[in-house]
DNA sequence: TTGTAGGCGTTATCAC
DNA sequence: GTGATAACGCCTACAA
């Protein structure tokens, strides 16, 4: 903080010292006041309030936090707000936390691993009494990692580093392709439509463990790892009609793939779910948007948020390193029916 | 800041003075090499960096902000990070300030003006050097905006409220709705396929905008209002349908909506662009999603990103308050081609 | 119950 | 070029 943005002195601020003159008491009686930290006479009491609501104080949280050694603060940090899935895990932190004194602040790290590391030091620096973070990188973030587990309570979401260990809340990809395969056996003749997968290079933990759940549940079946996104299902299908297929269930290891698988088989002219069915993970929003709507492993977002509050909310007493898996469910679009 | 979450102290934490006392200098000098102020002896800036570095010593910028009242923070409020758009605003002001010396910290709202409230008291307790943000409502936030303007540099992004004399960086709604009469006049024959709107209620600048641009372009056009939301989108297919229009050129006022349509259409047996063709308005990512794509008219959200960091980077000197309106540009998709 | 005083970590001012 | 010192705004012993 406090370099490279021009000041915006309006008028000086009004501080507690103001208040005080203006009520005609001490500061510590509105210190005691404004953070209801002790019993204050009525009619004082009335005295600051009215004498701050005059002068427009707001309360400094910089000289509080500076004194307390604490900021109310949650400091998380996303690859990237323009996916569906971290915008909308961002957004479901944020309201489990709206019942609680602590703020959210969120930083995008897009993707980058300088801008990550800048990340955990601008929420470090500012004194956050957590960091959330869904890492960039399966290991080349560790080092993000361990720096904010070193000076701060951190929660890995969604996705966790090899090599630290450090709090973990995530969803259960094991049980997730569970549910898959389950659904597979027990809708779909896989004579007909055989399956494949349709992955992403294991960057992250949850596009690992998701790749080798697949390989565990469908040994031998053919599998296209890429990136992360869109356009990468789209170019999937390409390879996948180039090797020769022309019918088959692809179990894609995200929603956004899924969706660009669907968009590519589109293109080339066959249909879903009647030549391909397309099963994909995480239960993004916009997965009602594709035609046909996208059957996929939705993951409890909601849950997630709430397991974050009350990890953080812990007395940090429970220091060893917990790493928690939640249970998705299966959401049935005609992508893939039951 | 300051309450409500436990402390998380590991060992005390390392502070210039812990610098200075092993690296056998005074503060004052640390604080010169760290913050790089003034110029330090060769010998004497080595010996602080490494005992800097072998303490593991990160600036405290808490102190540094209490002392230079300045944050180098910018703070942006966004009603919904499930909201594509407003997600992607968030993502792109974020890269824009990638360069800068700011850190972008986003506050979600929640859609509740009550959180709004508290997300702008956040920041300006924080004392952030500027904040930026989409206001909730048209009207009802005025009171949060005036608030944020009265200490801090501000700046409304997307939306203005009414009756807040105070920076707007957004899209020139009339420029985007010219784009879209000009298309439809080149390439629909308004005879076969009528223009409808579907809208959202008016709680927005931009929504208002839109709307007025509409009925002024195509007079006596039927209009429908409902929520910013893919479902009124769907909804809005029924009642258009029930009013007896079996051919049309739907214009919806943003792309979540216009999704929601095509949905809907596809669900009555309509088909796009074939029977009805259908423009939105955003430029959101998921709009390649939907089949057909849809043809929509995207906001520049990289170029409003750089006018909200140079708005931010001028010498506060410029006060008056500017209202600058980004022209967006048309794309074509599969629901409306050209 | 209220007031006084000291200090949280940093930077700026002032001497040297 | 370097070191001592005084703030920045707030909270919290401690004293009254």
């Amino acid at each position: 903080m406090a370099e490279g943005l021009p000041q915006h002195a309006l008028s000086r601020p009004v501080t507690m010292a103001d208040v005080a003159a203006h009520a005609g008491v001490s500061v510590s009686t509105v210190s005691r006041v404004i953070s209801a930290a002790r019993p204050v006479a009525e009619p004082l009491r009335d005295a600051v309030l009215g004498a701050a609501a005059e002068l427009g104080y707001q309360v400094n949280l910089v000289g509080r936090a500076l004194r307390k050694g604490r900021t109310a603060t949650v400091g998380l940090l996303v690859p990237d707000l323009d996916n569906p899935f971290f915008s909308s895990l961002a957004q479901h932190l944020s309201t489990a936390f709206e019942g609680s004194a602590a703020d959210v602040l969120v930083f995008s790290t897009c993707g980058d691993l300088r801008v990550e590391r800048r990340g955990v030091e601008a929420f470090l620096g500012r004194q956050v009494d957590a960091v959330v973070m869904i890492p960039c990188h399966e290991s080349e973030s560790v080092d993000s990692v361990r720096l904010a587990a070193h000076s701060a309570l951190t929660i890995q979401l969604d996705r966790q580093v090899v090599g630290a260990d450090v709090h973990f809340v995530g969803c259960d990809n094991a049980a997730g392709l569970g549910l898959i395969t389950t659904h597979i056996r027990e809708h779909v003749d896989v004579d007909d439509k055989p399956v494949l997968y349709v992955g992403a290079k294991t960057l992250s933990s949850s596009g690992h463990e998701r790749f080798q759940q697949f390989t565990q549940n469908f040994p031998d079946r053919p599998t296209y790892l890429g990136d992360f996104d869109f356009a990468w299902g789209q170019q999937a299908v390409d390879e996948i009609l180039s090797d020769g297929h022309t019918r088959g269930t692809i179990v894609a290891a995200a929603d956004i793939i899924g969706l660009g698988v669907i968009a590519g088989l589109h293109v080339r002219g066959y249909r879903v779910p009647d030549d391909f069915r397309v099963i994909g993970f995480d239960g993004i929003g916009v997965a009602r948007f594709a035609h046909p709507t996208l059957t996929t492993v939705r993951q409890p977002v909601e849950e997630i948020g709430q397991t974050v509050l009350d990890l953080v909310s812990l007395p940090r007493s429970t220091t060893p390193s917990r790493s928690v898996r939640i249970a998705p469910d299966l959401i049935l679009g005609d992508s893939s029916p039951g």
